[in-house]
DNA sequence: AAGTCGGGGGC
DNA sequence: GCCCCAGACTT
C-alpha cells in the first residue's frame, strides 16, 4: 500500500525506516511526498473495494448488532479462530443479550457455555466486565478507548476494535492479521516483528486513513485481507488487491523470513494441558473427585496438583472437600 | 521483552 | 507433528 517505501528484509534499518504516511497525515519528518500519498490512497480504495466484494458476512458485522455483542465477539476472538467462535457467540448472545444478563448468570453456566474456546479466564473476565459495565456504566458499553481499556479482559486491541467496529470511531486497530499485512505490504517483510514493535505501530498509525468512515472501513478490510488472502502460511497473492504495486513484499519477490527464532510453546505434558483436561471434566460433570483428577496423570501427581491449585487461584474452580467443582 | 494461558484445524 | 489463530496480563 506504500509502493514507494523500500523493502527492509533484514529489519536492521529499524531506526532509519521511514514510516508510511496516511493521506495528508502529518509525519515526524515533515511532509509526505505527493506520490506516496497518492499511492497509499489508491491502496486504501483497492482494499476497501476488495472487502466489499470478498468480505465474509459474519454475524457480528451485521447492521444493528449491539456494542456488547461486538465486545463479546472480540473477546472470544482473542486467539481463537472465527469458525470456532461462531456457534459459541450465537448461543451466548441468545442467552445473555445484554451485560446485565451475563452479570446475573451463574459463573458455572458461563464457563460451561464458553465450552472449548480455550483460555477460560476470558470467560471469567467477560462476566466481570459485564458486572463493571452494569455497576459503573449504567449497563451500557462505555465509549472511548481509555474507559474500555479499564474493563477486565479488554486490552489495547479490543478497546480499539470496539471503538472502530461498534462505535464507528477512528481507532488504531492492530491485530495479528493487520500486523502481517502491513509487515508485507509496507515494510516488505515476510512476517511481523516478534513482538508488536514501535516500528510496527508507526506504520499502522501512518497507514490509517484520517476520515472516520475510511478508517473504520480500512480496519475491517485489512483485517479481513490478512485472514483470507495475506495468510501466514500460503498467501494467495493472486487474489490480492495490493499485488499490483501496493505490496513491497510481493514486489521484492516474496523473500523468505529471516531465521525465525520465535519460541514455540509446547503443549503435550504441560500444566496448561492439565488445566484443560481438568476444566473439560468440570464442564462435563460440574465437579470431580480428587481421586478421579489424580488419574489424569498417574505418572506425575504433582502436575495434577499444580493444575488444581492454579485453577483455584484463577477462580476457575473451587475446592469443595475432596472434590473440585465449577465456581 | 519474555512467559503464561487452551484448543483445534490445516498442512 | 508443527504452526497459527480479531490477545491480555503478569513479571
Amino acid at each position: 500500500m506504500h509502493g514507494a517505501s523500500a523493502p527492509d528484509p533484514t529489519g536492521a534499518g529499524r531506526s532509519r525506516e521511514a514510516p508510511a504516511r496516511a493521506v495528508g497525515a502529518p509525519s515526524p519528518s515533515g511532509v509526505a511526498r505527493t506520490d506516496e500519498i497518492a499511492a497509499h490512497a489508491e491502496s486504501v480504495e483497492a482494499v476497501i473495494a476488495w472487502f466489499a466484494e470478498a468480505g465474509r458476512d459474519l454475524p457480528w458485522r451485521r447492521e444493528g448488532v449491539s456494542a456488547w455483542a461486538i465486545l463479546v465477539s472480540e473477546v472470544m476472538l482473542q486467539q481463537t479462530p472465527v469458525v470456532r467462535v461462531l456457534p459459541r457467540w450465537q448461543e451466548w448472545m441468545q442467552r445473555w443479550p445484554a451485560p446485565s444478563d451475563l452479570a446475573d448468570a451463574p459463573t458455572a453456566e458461563v464457563l460451561r457455555c464458553w465450552d472449548r474456546l480455550g483460555y477460560p479466564r476470558r470467560a471469567l473476565r467477560l462476566q466481570e466486565c459485564a458486572r463493571v459495565i452494569v455497576r459503573e456504566h449504567g449497563g451500557r458499553v462505555p465509549r472511548g478507548e481509555q474507559a474500555l481499556r479499564a474493563l477486565p479482559g479488554v486490552g489495547e486491541y479490543t478497546a480499539a476494535a470496539v471503538t472502530a467496529f461498534a462505535h464507528g470511531e477512528r481507532a488504531l486497530v492492530v491485530d495479528t492479521n493487520i500486523r502481517r499485512v502491513l509487515a508485507r505490504s509496507v515494510r516488505g517483510h515476510a512476517l511481523p516483528d516478534r513482538s508488536y514493535s514501535a516500528a510496527e505501530r508507526a506504520v499502522a498509525a501512518a497507514s490509517l486513513p484520517l476520515s472516520r468512515e475510511q478508517s473504520t472501513a480500512w480496519n475491517q478490510a485489512v483485517m479481513e485481507l490478512g485472514a483470507l488472502v495475506c495468510t501466514a502460511r500460503a498467501p494467495r497473492c493472486q487474489q490480492c488487491p495490493l499485488a499490483g504495486g501496493g505490496c513491497a513484499w510481493f514486489a521484492a519477490g516474496r523473500p523468505a523470513a529471516t531465521e525465525d527464532t520465535r519460541r514455540r510453546q509446547p503443549f503435550e505434558g504441560t500444566d496448561r494441558q492439565m488445566r484443560g483436561m481438568i476444566m473439560a471434566l468440570l464442564r462435563r460433570d460440574g465437579s470431580a473427585a480428587q481421586e478421579q483428577l489424580m488419574g489424569l496423570d498417574a505418572d506425575d501427581p504433582e502436575r495434577v496438583r499444580r493444575g488444581i491449585r492454579t485453577l483455584a487461584a484463577d477462580g476457575l474452580a473451587v475446592r469443595d472437600g475432596a472434590h473440585l467443582r465449577l465456581p
